[in-house]
DNA sequence: GTACGTGCAAAGAATTTGCAGATAA
DNA sequence: TTATCTGCAAATTCTTTGCACGTAC
């Protein structure tokens, strides 16, 4: 597996590699829980304690308009974020909060059903709710 | 084509029909627009000038929990409303922000997806972004 | 009369804005 | 130097909460 380091990622987007933009996409790179903005401040402040909300805010912008990241919007209490921009699904446990990445099942026909309303399809996002298979295995044990 | 009212469509899913549950599900019944709680506000208390926000967000919030309304996440800006709980799709167009139903693609592998990890799904949402119609002949033309 | 529904005011949380100073090519 | 980036403080927006009053069965 070809591991991208994430000074190159940015240089392949785009993105001046500042020191504050190389520390939120390397937590992406690394952290694949799909944390809010607000977590990645959390986490990053603690070895860079001048950082700022701000900046996490104007980087992940950033970053999203660059495509080399995706907001995801599945939990309506939240937006957060995936570094991993390849095509896929996820799914929302509504017990346990955490977002899991799933396959995405192409489908021809379902970019077809946007374009023969003549819209142009940028993006599509399939978000899957229901209950975890943690979450679920301690149900029944209960 | 069955035209079923909101006292009757509140009934069928055990929501108690105050005058504003009335109001906020013949809203959505009649604007397939699918506004927002603020939207749904503006529009209402024009006629019902005690009616408060909290009310609207309390409403939605029953029909939500009640599967009367889909809470619909697409745009990372707002929360909408949806008073069609049938299987469908949406649409958000970048350029105008408005949300297009189109018809959802079915396809058995899409839920096997999840259920493979293991999974229980109990709602699916696919979203797709792009460029609407209507935004699409306005840039050509320009 | 008891439980439920409404709506005001205040609080809370997430995000954006304005701006001044720091940094980098 | 000149544009870009950072980060503080304040503002803004959206939503929730606490609570008292109303209403309905």
């Amino acid at each position: 597996m070809i591991q991208i380091t994430a000074y190159d990622y940015l240089a392949s987007h785009n993105v001046k590699p500042s020191v504050q933009r190389l520390a939120v996409m390397k937590y992406l790179m690394e952290h694949r829980t799909h944390p809010t903005a607000d977590e990645i401040y959390q986490n990053l402040v603690v070895e860079m304690p001048t950082l700022s909300r701000t900046t996490v805010y104007n980087t992940l912008k950033v970053l999203v308009d660059n495509e080399a990241v995706l907001m995801l919007t599945i939990d309506e209490k939240k937006v957060c974020y995936d570094g991993d921009t390849s095509s896929h699904s996820h799914f929302l446990c509504r017990k346990c909060g955490r977002v899991y990445d799933l396959p995405f099942i192409s489908n021809d026909d379902i970019v077809t059903a946007a374009n023969d309303k003549g819209h142009k399809v940028e993006t599509i996002h399939l978000y899957y709710k229901g209950v975890c298979q943690h979450c679920k295995e301690k149900e029944t044990t209960e």
